[in-house]
DNA sequence: TAGAGCGACTTGCATAATGAAAGTGACCGC
DNA sequence: GCGGTCACTTTCATTATGCAAGTCGCTCTA
C-alpha cells in the first residue's frame, strides 16, 4: 500500500506536470468549477447532487458529475448512500478536502478586495454582498 | 472613470458568473497556467517571454501569449519595453498582481502537505524538493 | 395500475479551449 | 548574405465545456 502522498492516489496513478506544489495543486483543482463545489460542501451545507447543482453559478450537471467522481477518486470528497430504494447519496469533504479552507479564504479575500465580490464569514454564516 | 472594482476592468467589461468572491477570482485566474505564470513573476525573477516559457512546466507559447495579454488587460501585470531595435518587453506584476501572494502560499502549503510537492521559501529563495 | 415526480446521473452534439509544431518578422553579429 | 535571438502567430488535431434532453429506479397519488 505504498503511496506517494497523503491522498488515496496510488503511486504512478497521477503524473503531475512538475514537482512544484502549486503546479500539483492546480493539476487537481485548477479549473473554474472544482473549488466552487468544495466551497458549497465546506460552507453551504450542500451535500446532495441536486443541492450542489442549484448553486448560484449553475454548474452543468455533466460537469458536476465529472468533478464529483474525480474528487471522490482523489480522496477529497466522500460519497455515502443515505437511503436505499431508491439509493440516494450524500457527499462530504474528507479531512484532506477540508484542509483546502485556507485556499478558499485567500481567494475570497483577494476577490473581495479587488473584484468587488461578496465576502462570506464561515463562522457566522453571514455574507456581505458587494455594494 | 467609474469602476466596478480596484482593477482596470471597466464597468460591464467583465461579466462575472456571480457575486461570490471566489467565483470571481476563478473567472480571472481559475485555470491550469495563470497562477504558474504569476508564481514565476512573483518569486523566480522571470520577466521576459522567453524566460517564462522556459519554466519547469513548459507552458506552450500560444497559451503564454494569451495569458500574458489577458493579465495585462486585467491590470495584474505590466508590460514595458526595455529596449528598441528590436523592441523587447519586460513583464512585471502590478501591486494588485503581487497581492495574489497569499493565494500562491496557501496553494503551495496544501500541495506540499498533501501531494508530495516541493516547498519554496520566497524569503530565502530556497526550495525543499520532495523526497 | 397508470401516470407523475423526484433524485442522480448519462448521452448527444455543437462550440470553445488546449497544445504541439512550425512559421514570421525585426534585428544583430560575423 | 547567413545564422541566431526574441517575441510572438498560425495551423490544426485533440480535448474540454456546456446546453438540452433522456434514462433509471423507485415512490406516491388518483
Amino acid at each position: 500500500m505504498s503511496r506517494v502522498n497523503h491522498l488515496d492516489i496510488p503511486d504512478d496513478a497521477y503524473d503531475f506536470r512538475s514537482r512544484c506544489s502549486i503546479a500539483r495543486s492546480l493539476d487537481l483543482i485548477g479549473d473554474k468549477w472544482t473549488l466552487l463545489i468544495i466551497r458549497d460542501l465546506m460552507w453551504h451545507e450542500k451535500s446532495t447532487f441536486q443541492a450542489l447543482q442549484r448553486s448560484e453559478e449553475r454548474v452543468p450537471s455533466n460537469i458536476l458529475a465529472n468533478r464529483l467522481k474525480r474528487l471522490v477518486e482523489l480522496g477529497l470528497v466522500g460519497k455515502t448512500p443515505y437511503q436505499d430504494r431508491p439509493v440516494r447519496y450524500r457527499y462530504a469533504l474528507t479531512e484532506v478536502g477540508r484542509s483546502l479552507e485556507p485556499v478558499l479564504l485567500s481567494l475570497m479575500a483577494w476577490g473581495h478586495g479587488n473584484l468587488g465580490g461578496g465576502q462570506y464569514d464561515p463562522s457566522t454564516g453571514e455574507s456581505k454582498l458587494p455594494s
